[in-house]
DNA sequence: ATCAAAAAAGAATATTTATTTCGTTTTGGA
DNA sequence: TCCAAAACGAAATAAATATTCTTTTTTGAT
């Protein structure tokens, strides 16, 4: 019976009997009384711990479970599938985070229809790996402490830094946009003194007026915070604190949703922190 | 030297030499400027899509990056590890201990705690309303037939108006943006003639600069198309078409993240067009 | 109790996947 | 420009892993 075998692998790589982790539940939930013992606690582990069947071997969750590693295999069949990897895909894809689709379809290179949801899609990536940021809290305290805030982003960043200045504004924070108007470079900088903030907001290609405002800021003590696509960017070297976002780009198009929600996210949490300084 | 793979893989198993993903994230950072350029191409995304590099296989991280399976072992062993296994082994332990998505929260109907997480739960809903655009392709149809293309957005606009402005530059379209610098505001609008399209970004409160130059580009002819929170806007009113997105608001704060999406996708769907013309 | 049918176990096999090896190319320094 | 060292590419090898196959055990009906 070998070619039952070489059957399901052909179904497998085709990917065509792929269904999504929804259809994969209900399925799971609907044969679950049917199933024999070791098949329903096999399926029972599949439902409670997606996260965990999604990355564990065979062997493992066999022994997790107690069970011989063939009956995960007849668990699998049972359910239709030709073996537990056609399963584990669909738990993968679904851990990817959130927007499931968007992994699959980079992985099939598909993109998805017209550019509204193309970058739609990109942006809610950016927005998906933004909770994860330690130094946020860092970061707003910094800002709390700053003298006077000099926002500074050119060319794709200009807008965000617009936006953050404009918000910061509102709170009645001392904020200054660099904007090198005139390219009076060094001028522009004068303003920066020691207490200060520089915050500079930098995407690829890093421009070198970014750069050389953070190798300026720190001679004369001002304190540097960015914001930007990569732990390891040049701007990300130079400064003392980094927050990172809109890494994912899509045909060399990078989304600036992620940018947009985090100086949001900063303005605002600076100014429940200052107008909680002021009133009790 | 078969022995040193026989070993490696015993301390793999014992899981002796293991570290903590933080630490991995550290070496990462620490070496790489000193890595070769493929090897520092993989750091990179090691760092900045963790959750990916740990489901991926060496092949499709491979193939991803452009290099060879053999490279991705080469990084691993430069970092001091037997084998790229134990780098995944460290970073789907993180997968698995760490981040329930902010997703997966809003799924569970809890509501996200930290002003980033709540801004990016704002920004999704933007971009989860995005799609369906009807208006999306007759906007384009505009974008490409006008002469010039002024761009409009004042206060916590402007940004999106920058941005826009930026894009558009980048196609070589003929793109103004009005800035109202010096507050000469009708000279400003003196550059609005028939051919032109003006482009309003705008929110509430509606600034009465924005409605006015509506009014002047009618007058002069020039077409109109405006992005806004409502079809009942008063912009909406004036404007000969009009786009929606960031209607959601949290606690009297709005995402710009619909807009900036709605930007970019107009930008580039107007890019791609253009192009399709000229070379043909 | 006994038999047949179903389920499970364990060993054997096929396959996928990671890793090594080695030849070639590129890079940086005399 | 040449040489040596480093980096890279591709195929070969080894390891890990999933899957199948056969045997043994359990279950439940008579």
């Amino acid at each position: 019976m070998k070619r039952r075998c070489k059957q399901s692998r052909i179904l497998l790589r085709r990917g065509a009997g792929s269904i999504s982790s929804s259809e994969l539940r209900q399925r799971l939930i609907a044969q679950h009384s049917t199933l024999p013992p070791q098949l329903r606690r096999i399926a029972q582990f599949v439902l409670d711990q997606p996260q965990q069947a999604a990355l564990m071997r065979i062997a493992e969750i066999a022994e997790h479970l107690a069970v011989q590693p063939s009956a995960v295999i007849r668990f699998s069949k049972a359910l239709g599938f030709g073996g537990f990897t056609e399963i584990q895909r669909i738990l993968r894809t679904d851990l990817l985070q959130g927007n499931p689709s968007y992994f699959e379809r980079l992985q099939l290179g598909r993109s998805a229809e017209g550019p509204l949801s193309r970058f739609a899609e990109l942006g809610a990536q950016s927005l998906q790996n933004l909770p994860a940021q330690p130094q946020f809290d860092a970061a707003v305290q910094m800002l709390c402490a700053a003298e006077t805030i000099h926002v500074l982003g050119l060319r794709r960043a200009f807008g965000v830094a617009a936006y953050f200045a404009y918000l910061l504004s509102g709170f009645d924070a001392r904020v200054n946009q660099i904007e090198f108007l005139g390219h009076m470079n060094q001028a522009s900088l004068s303003t920066l003194r020691e207490g200060d903030l520089l915050f500079v907001i930098s995407f690829p290609n890093y421009s070198e007026e970014v750069i050389d405002a953070l190798a300026t800021a720190s001679s004369r003590k001002t304190r540097t915070l960015a914001l930007t696509d990569s732990e390891v960017s040049p701007v990300a070297q130079k400064a003392e604190l980094v927050l990172i976002t809109d890494q994912a780009s899509s045909g060399g198009f990078r989304s600036a949703a992620g940018s947009m929600v985090t100086v949001q996210a900063l303005a605002i949490a600076f100014g429940e922190q200052m107008t909680a300084q002021r009133s009790p």
